[in-house]
DNA sequence: TTATCCATAATTGTATACAAAAGGTGCTGA
DNA sequence: TCAGCACCTTTTGTATACAATTATGGATAA
């Protein structure tokens, strides 16, 4: 039997989980000061939680604190966005190539087949492609990436990243759904998947990295086409208020 | 003028000081359990300020939560530290790439020459070697080679890299005064920190990469040095009293 | 002896009070 | 007009109290 009672969440979580999706739904500004007892009061809890949530924040680089203790919105540019995905892709690139060198058990090989298969199945599919099963399906890619090099280190490393605004690898996909190219874009991408999954279990390190490497510049393809378009809803994809045009 | 009276350290920073120089130095054992009352006595702070230190040392990897909410000092295998070094060598060696794709002015470039030239110095030096003004050199050529990108994002990354224990460039320095091939292996570091150098003016990202990378199994040799030389103190050298032998 | 259960102690999560510091505002004086 | 200052407000940092949860230890029964 599983634990049928989860422990409900504590107010620290809630009031973090609140405070993130205010945050990167672009309801407060960048810059703009956050003052604590106004902020609780919002989310309904007292301070103390609070400020565990505020310095949980700042680590994941949406909140900023200045000299004088009070938090600041963060404010990026795109060149940070840019860095931020360089980062993943180069530790990615990293964990891949760990795990073509180190070797992996074929147990976890086989998730990763079936992962890809699913994949293929929803790019493949006649009708219209189920979105949000993409995404899962491509969290699930990341995630299995993340473990593969078998390093706790490199794995929660790796999970912090995918935090950094903009930088998981899910970042765009939402605001891609309206773009012509998109299902060319997908298909490649899966392309890349499967190689990168062969580079791993042929122990091809390198090659694995590098196309870990090249694998994150679809992204970065993402963040230029949707900052192009004038027409795209920015406002759909968390995070984006952040960006400031300086 | 600069400022002349600067604020004295939060009771929180005390706490986060001296909690984390007891864990490193081996005063609590690797998954030792912290009681908060009791920490915060000996510490002599209030519970608030120590939840905010040992929420620090968690993203820091010193200290980690189980379910019921209790703190553990963590525990790490050689592997992971042997993670945590490649994982440092990856992310500097991206700083260094970009920074030779990218160029730097000539003043950040004329602030690295004065610090090559600086460990020149102290290294040909005809008496005994300057231990700490080495060891001090070194620091500043690492955090120079994490701002060379001119990337916020990764300076901030390396900064926190450092922080994993004994993923720092300087963590095994301490250790190593007593090892017959010392001298030897400081003039090889050296060349590397000036070919890293070269390589970046040159724009030869490539090159920056891989040097940054071979750079960063220095750490990796000397672990291994401090591991098999049963002689060593052992103790000296922070947070070593973390890894646990299975 | 070993497992189970209950009572007790200790621990964490949270709210709140208060002091010190920072920020803001309007007044005064040149 | 504008700099400087005093006063008031707001904000943060910290201690502490209390409730809910978790660990502990001992007694009891198989």
């Amino acid at each position: 039997m599983n634990k049928p009672t989860q422990k409900p969440d504590s107010q620290a979580v809630r009031a973090l989980n609140s405070a993130r999706s205010l945050i990167l739904s672009g309801v407060f500004s960048p810059g703009e000061k956050l003052s604590e007892p106004v902020l609780a009061d919002k989310l309904a809890v007292s301070r103390t939680p609070l400020r565990e949530a505020l310095a949980t924040l700042e680590r994941e680089g949406l909140v900023e604190r200045l000299e004088s203790g009070r938090c600041r919105v963060s404010s990026y540019t795109i060149q940070d966005i840019v860095d931020a995905i360089e980062f993943r892709g180069t530790t990615e690139g990293l964990a891949a190539r760990l795990a073509a060198e180190r070797g992996i058990s074929n147990e976890i090989l086989n998730n990763c087949r079936d992962l890809l298969d699913s994949l293929d199945d929803v790019i493949e599919a006649p009708s219209n492609i189920d979105f949000a099963r993409y995404v899962e399906l491509n969290a699930a890619f990341h995630t299995w990436l993340s473990r593969a090099a078998s390093s706790v280190i490199i794995e929660r490393e790796l999970e912090r990243i995918s935090k950094l605004p903009l930088a998981s690898p899910s970042a765009f996909l939402e605001g891609q759904e309206q773009i012509p190219a998109f299902r060319k874009s997908l298909t490649f991408a899966q392309r890349q998947h499967r190689a990168i999954f062969e580079a791993i279990v042929a122990h091809e390190g390198a090659r694995a990295e590098s196309l870990c490497r090249e694998h994150a510049r679809l992204a970065r393809e993402n963040l230029s086409l949707v900052m192009a378009d004038a027409t795209l809803s920015r406002e759909k994809i968390p995070g984006l208020s952040l960006v400031t045009s300086k």
